[in-house]
DNA sequence: GAATTCCCTACTAAATTAGTAGTATAATAA
DNA sequence: TTATTATACTACTAATTTAGTAGGGAATTC
């Protein structure tokens, strides 16, 4: 039960962007160097912060990166969930995941609850929170 | 970030076991058959929990397992840890994943909120709290 | 002593994770 | 207009983890 190093990553980018910021693109290649990350696995983590428009982009010489809201604007799970799938930690509560034993498991509930305080959790945070 | 079939077939055998319980010792192979796990695969399992003392085993015709323990004295928490290893969300927060940005890393003290949250949801269930 | 049970270790197929690699596309600046 | 620098997209791959299988052996009871 581990967050794997897209979502660890994904957290660092952002982080590095809100710090880093200076009204200019910042590329890949600066951020992948500042966090020590591999600039063509870091290409993947950030393709899916922007197909989720946490980020603004711009190709060219002077492009790059930078974030598309506030720092307060972003909550850590939105983050998470958007890099590393959802976040429930255990298959049966997820769509696909229904199973015929449900209607009497025993264990059900005490899974949603696990699932409701992680999320609530990561949901509590912004990106600014953890800036401070 | 998932539970793995490990520690959600321990919860499974510890509650039939408690539910099943009459006093007798009740074989793996009847668990096994009533949760639908395969028998060897619930061996393994059920060895973790072994080793964990959370059971008391026989051998023989009459042999089986039974739990050592009354229902409301097993955390949930564990349980899940004598099966899943520790519950940690971030390699960074183990023994072994010590790294040398955690001095200034911002993202430290948000894993470690998690990694509570986590640990004091599951700490705070009882076995008999599943049953119930 | 045959049947039934737990005990222990090794192996393996499938899926997931953590990347590499290569090419195309867009923008800038000389 | 062309070289340079940047993002965008897709395919592939090595290593690890997960979820089992398989095959003995040892204890206990009938």
């Amino acid at each position: 039960m581990k967050i794997s190093t897209k979502g660890r990553y994904a957290l660092r980018v952002m982080i590095d962007l809100a710090i880093n910021s200076n009204g200019k693109y910042i590329s890949l290649k600066d951020i992948a160097e500042r966090q020590e990350i591999s600039n063509k696995y870091l290409e993947q983590i950030i393709a899916l912060l922007n197909k989720a428009e946490y980020l603004e982009t711009a190709r060219g010489n002077t492009g790059g990166y930078k974030l598309s809201k506030q720092p307060k604007e972003y909550k850590v799970g939105d983050i998470l969930r958007a890099t590393e799938g959802d976040l429930t930690p255990i298959y049966c509560l997820t769509e696909d995941g229904k199973c015929n034993r449900q209607k009497d498991c025993k264990t059900y509930s005490f899974w949603k609850g696990l699932d409701n305080v992680i999320n609530e959790y990561v949901d509590s945070k912004t990106l600014e929170d953890l800036i401070k």
